[in-house]
DNA sequence: CTGAAAGCGCTTACAG
DNA sequence: CTGAAAGCGCTTACAG
């Protein structure tokens, strides 16, 4: 196993009896040599185990390399895996190889990553923001002259392409659904108020809800950590409200998964005595107990349209900034 | 939104007033400069918005890149989401950045996949190689002198770090608590017969088989698409069988889900009048209904323990070769 | 098609 | 710390 030394173009260019030039013309595949050389030299290059040195070649040609950096969040987050596999698939296609990145929500990181994949010389950026990036990465991101989308968080002031959902609407949907429904005391349940998600997510409920005529009562806000367990301790703390509420809207399937668990536990059967509705429809909403009914956000659709624009940008820096705001989707299941 | 031009070492050196040579001992963090210096010179970087150039770097010091390729069969696979988390998680703690790619268990990418990689000049490869790789691939890879780690799947006379897991043990385990359970007649469905990943667990299933003293029948063997639909035209198959069987082991867990949707449909109730266990012990198993008894086979930590070879094999590329065969896990549930 | 030269942005080694 | 030179593996442009 002893390291080998690379080969190079030069190598080759000699074993085959041509020059540098000829064999540069030929792994780039111009049609301008004879049909005789260029077998010749590709046998060679077979012989030797030529690998081409794309890093070199873009380097010498300042081309942008057809490499794309994805920022997301948590691999562990369902949501961004799905919106990971639609990213994947269409850069994939695109002849694009990606390079991974995830933040944790901590603005450190992501500076952290995108100065990694800009020192990596990416051909351009898909990033899901921070929940609070800094004043500086908002700045830094200004600055990046290669080609950047933004996804699912939009960041003030800074005119990128973007793609995402309208949370508001989303919320609405929801909670409008549980007032046709008949419900007057709905709770929203869950997620931390520092985020943008939440804000959104609690305006459209506060909109819903007043449109309707209903007051809103805050002691029916309940926040949590945005995991199964903040679920179920935030569903136990709105129980003993002493007006509980007939329904929930749960910040997304995670803490709707533990609202129903919690509801069991107290001997409440959700979509009977309680009606319960999620956010995100991930894959496993369908597969509650019992199957939740839930808002989808589209998640691998809002990355393959990331994937899209940034292609666009890339094949054409000067094309008119895009913003899509995919509309979700009410999905009624048995929990409603 | 021009095209900037970009700030290189030297105009950093000149606008800071330093010899570049200076410059390069401070972006590579050397000690041996005054603190005045590198100060000022930071500030300039600051300044000029410079990015270091990581790719002209390793190439000029022909260092291997912090780069690494994760080559997986389908991002859309639970195992291999998993897997991912932990090959990303792990090799991101030590510093890397990760290519990813998916060959969607084609030989043909497979092949373009690691000439990208190679191409792209990263430090090291973990592969999930595809069900047949060819002979030529095989061959390739053999040649390939960075450090690669296999995963999943072994290589026929390829001597490189490997980490799986005892697909063999994990179907007898699987098997044997059916047997305990007091069942004979097991069915064993899904999967098709060309995989190894099928193979291995057939031969589990009737080497348990065999050591209780039952005799294999092979019509109780049926095979289908790895999925939920598969699994349900499984069910149905061998549910018209003369002598239906009383437990099924099935190919995975989607399969297996797919199974238990087809037994209520005949109005037969899984965990009661039939038992039925998967493999995998995906995130949606415990979610089934009933919760499914399963086999966990510890794609986290495939990858994680991937990621550490690999890593271990960079620093080290004189290593003794190492072998992981991680032991699958029985988790009991309310399905038998 | 060839051949020699210059350059992409960096590192390396060395004399001062 | 500086300065000048050489080189990583490629592309580019040009005269022949």
């Amino acid at each position: 196993m002893e390291e080998k030394k690379r080969v190079t173009l030069m190598d080759v260019a000699k074993h085959a009896g041509v020059s540098r030039a000829t064999a540069s013309l030929i792994v780039r595949g111009s049609p301008k040599i004879a049909e005789k050389t260029r077998k010749k030299v590709l046998a060679s290059m077979q012989e030797l185990g030529y690998v081409y040195d794309r890093v070199a070649a873009n380097m010498r040609s300042q081309k942008g390399s057809s490499t794309v950096g994805l920022i997301i969040t948590d691999i562990a987050n369902p949501f961004y895996t799905e919106l990971l596999r639609g990213v994947h698939n269409a850069l994939e296609e695109a002849g694009y190889d990606v390079f991974l990145g995830t933040t944790f929500d901590s603005d450190a990181r992501q500076e952290q990553l995108i100065s990694r994949m800009l020192e990596h010389r990416v051909g351009g950026i898909i990033l899901c923001p921070v929940s609070h990036s800094s004043k500086n990465t908002i700045e830094r991101i200004k600055q990046i002259d290669i080609p950047i989308v933004l996804a699912v968080r939009e960041l003030e002031n800074v005119m990128c392409d973007y793609v995402g959902i309208d949370y508001v609407a989303g919320a609405q949907m929801a909670v409008n659904h549980l007032i046709q429904k008949g419900h007057r005391r709905i709770a929203f349940l869950g997620g931390t108020s520092e985020s943008s998600a939440w804000k959104e997510r609690r305006q459209g409920y506060c909109m819903a809800l007043t449109r309707a005529g209903i007051e809103i009562d805050e002691s029916l806000i309940v926040q949590s950590a945005v995991s199964r367990d903040g679920g179920t301790e935030a569903v136990q703390r709105v129980l003993n409200n002493p007006k509980p509420p007939s329904a929930a809207f749960c910040f997304n399937d995670f803490v709707a998964h533990g609202v129903l668990q919690g509801l069991k536990v107290n001997g409440i059967e959700p979509g009977k005595d309680i009606a319960v509705v999620g956010f995100d429809n991930n894959n496993e909403a369908p597969l509650y107990n019992p199957p939740l009914t839930t808002v989808s956000s589209f998640a691998r659709l809002i990355g393959s349209q990331a994937a899209n624009l940034l292609n666009y940008r890339i094949l054409d820096q000067n094309r008119e900034k895009q913003r899509i705001i995919l509309q979700p989707e009410l999905v009624v299941r048995k929990s409603s």
